[in-house]
DNA sequence: CTGAAAGCGCTTACAG
DNA sequence: CTGAAAGCGCTTACAG
């Protein structure tokens, strides 16, 4: 017999109807003890595994996530933010925890994308994760949101969104980093990253540095704020254009730790030292963070913490469950590279 | 209508019957094509789907593949390699490139993995990856051959292997490497990582050490070997152990980036500089190894290029084509950790 | 070029 | 506790 076994091969080798086979390994409890025995002696025999296109066809679900995974057309193509690949790691974890599949797909961010996974049936539901402009995104959420498609995304939490959303303190973790750094006696406070409401993640993060600048009467000069998008090659252009303008600073922001690791570089070239001259701290705390030099001050974002935070609700969501948007907390990490 | 549409839906609003709306949707020329403007019509009027579960099942295949990662039981449980993720990110482009999806799933090395996705149905294909005891792993690739799985796996290529492998040349990188640290004037290169035949991967690399010593004249100290697994803190361990030997090295060859950078942490712990007293090179070329400091000297696997052959071999093998094991070209690449 | 019909391998009322 | 039967939504010979 070469075509795998199915549940009839199953029924006839233990001498019941394919039905009880298919009640047996669903774990019906009305299945005589002995029956099942040898149905599982059957199975084991012929090695036999459920099709689950059958399965899930018949029972109209799929017992898999899909996650959508954004890019920014203009990032840079040959790698993927760690932050997120961190993020996959720990969805994918939480999805075998609780015992689903995990699909996952890039997707360019201007395309077509949206319930493609759910609509065809091959999930139960989406997790979306990546950065991109938000205003654009927006649309396809509404879209989402009509069709009646279950899905979470990690992004800015913010009122009147549509659908749920799970994300970290941005505001707490911009206004904790700030703290910190008017305390170790910084006053003139760069802030390295899209400051607008295209990018709500990096917008809060800058609401809590001015919020704190402001609480500390420290002035919010504009001019030290200059875009950068979540790579190192951008950190290093903006950190390098700020420093042309020749306005002075003692410390830098960075909205990611991507950006930070490009400024520290720019901030190198041009012969300005980390801590002593700059002090500099990020956003994320990519594995990377801990093994730059110096070691980067960022803000902690609890990547397994928020896998099993967004496949939770997402779960619950397929379930018919009410589910909140939630935001995760974030925690300070002090390193060198803000210790002057 | 609140369930989604499904093609009798569309063949009602077409006025044809459902075959020929599956016909239509599935590109078959033998279909009028005003008829079939029709049903384009129809469908994207109610925003149908196929039903993939329902087409596989009819088609008796996926259009999925299945990548299983592995990891060492006692491996870091919170980080995920990240070479491993790297080649995740690229093979799942190449996925998408090809029209296929990607199903993810972690698994412990020791549970009993084989051929699960496969035979459920859920996957065309399996792509192994993941470090781990080549010897217990290989009885479970037996098993696979013989249920005729179709995989390929991420790995080094030996003669007499079950299955497809692909890997990058360990055994010339390993060469390359060490060769360079002796064109450097090292003599005292001390090699961490496991050199046994449970690590093939890691081995080729210690033979490539070996036999470059061997052609320089150089003798080699066995002493100068010490174990370690791919991590951060394996590497710091054996680095210090190393050191606690007090056997004088000038050079240290790490089998993979991750062992470089916890050995350059030790080695800067007790006071010794990279590279003036100590030259360090890894295995990888990690995202990480350009920013440590000092930017560490590596062998780069072209992450890019592995995943894309991966998914071609296995395609292939889909296809019922004959496929060959392939080894993958390595390039060094020189930075100041080497550079006394 | 099109339709009627069989069947992919399951799950689940329904009847006993 | 078990079996016969319907049906999930497609694809594909078969017949015209």
């Amino acid at each position: 017999m070469k075509g795998k076994a199915t549940s009839i091969d199953i029924a006839h080798l233990a001498g019941v109807s394919q039905a009880t086979v298919s009640r047996a390994l669903r774990g019906s409890p009305l299945v005589n003890e002995e029956t099942r025995r040898r149905i599982e002696a059957a199975v084991e025999q012929l090695g036999y595994k459920v099709d689950k296109n059958a399965s899930n066809l018949r029972k109209m679900h799929t017992g898999t996530l899909a996650l959508l995974l954004f890019e920014d057309p203009t990032a840079d193509e040959s790698h993927i933010n760690p932050f997120f690949l961190s993020m996959l790691g720990s969805i994918t974890r939480a999805c075998a925890q609780q015992g689903y599949d995990l699909l996952i797909s890039f997707q360019q961010f201007s395309r077509d994308w949206h319930a493609d996974f759910a609509d065809s049936k091959k999930a139960d539901g989406i997790i979306l994760l990546g950065y991109g402009d938000y205003l654009a995104y927006r649309g396809k959420l509404d879209k989402l949101v009509d069709q009646g498609t279950r899905f979470v995304r990690w992004g800015a939490v913010l009122p009147d969104q549509p659908g749920v959303s799970i994300g970290c303190d941005n505001f707490c973790g911009g206004h904790t980093v700030a703290g910190h750094l008017l305390d170790r006696g910084c006053r003139r406070i760069a802030f390295l990253g899209d400051a607008s409401s295209h990018y709500p993640e990096f917008f809060e993060r800058y609401r809590g540095y001015s919020a704190a600048l402001e609480k500390a009467g420290v002035e919010i000069d504009t001019a030290l704020q200059e875009n950068a998008e979540s790579t190192e090659s951008s950190g290093y252009e903006a950190m390098r254009t700020l420093i042309m303008r020749d306005i002075g600073f003692d410390a830098v922001f960075a909205a990611s730790d991507l950006i930070a690791i490009g400024a520290m570089r720019a901030l190198s070239d041009h012969g300005l030292r980390v801590p002593q001259d700059v002090a500099v701290a990020g956003f994320d705390d990519i594995a990377m963070a801990s093994f730059v030099n110096p070691p980067l001050t960022t803000v902690l974002q609890d990547t397994r913490q928020a896998g099993a935070v967004l496949v939770d609700s997402l779960l619950g969501l397929v379930r018919g469950e009410p589910v909140e948007s939630e935001v995760l907390p974030v925690k300070l990490m002090v390193r060198r590279s803000s210790l002057r």
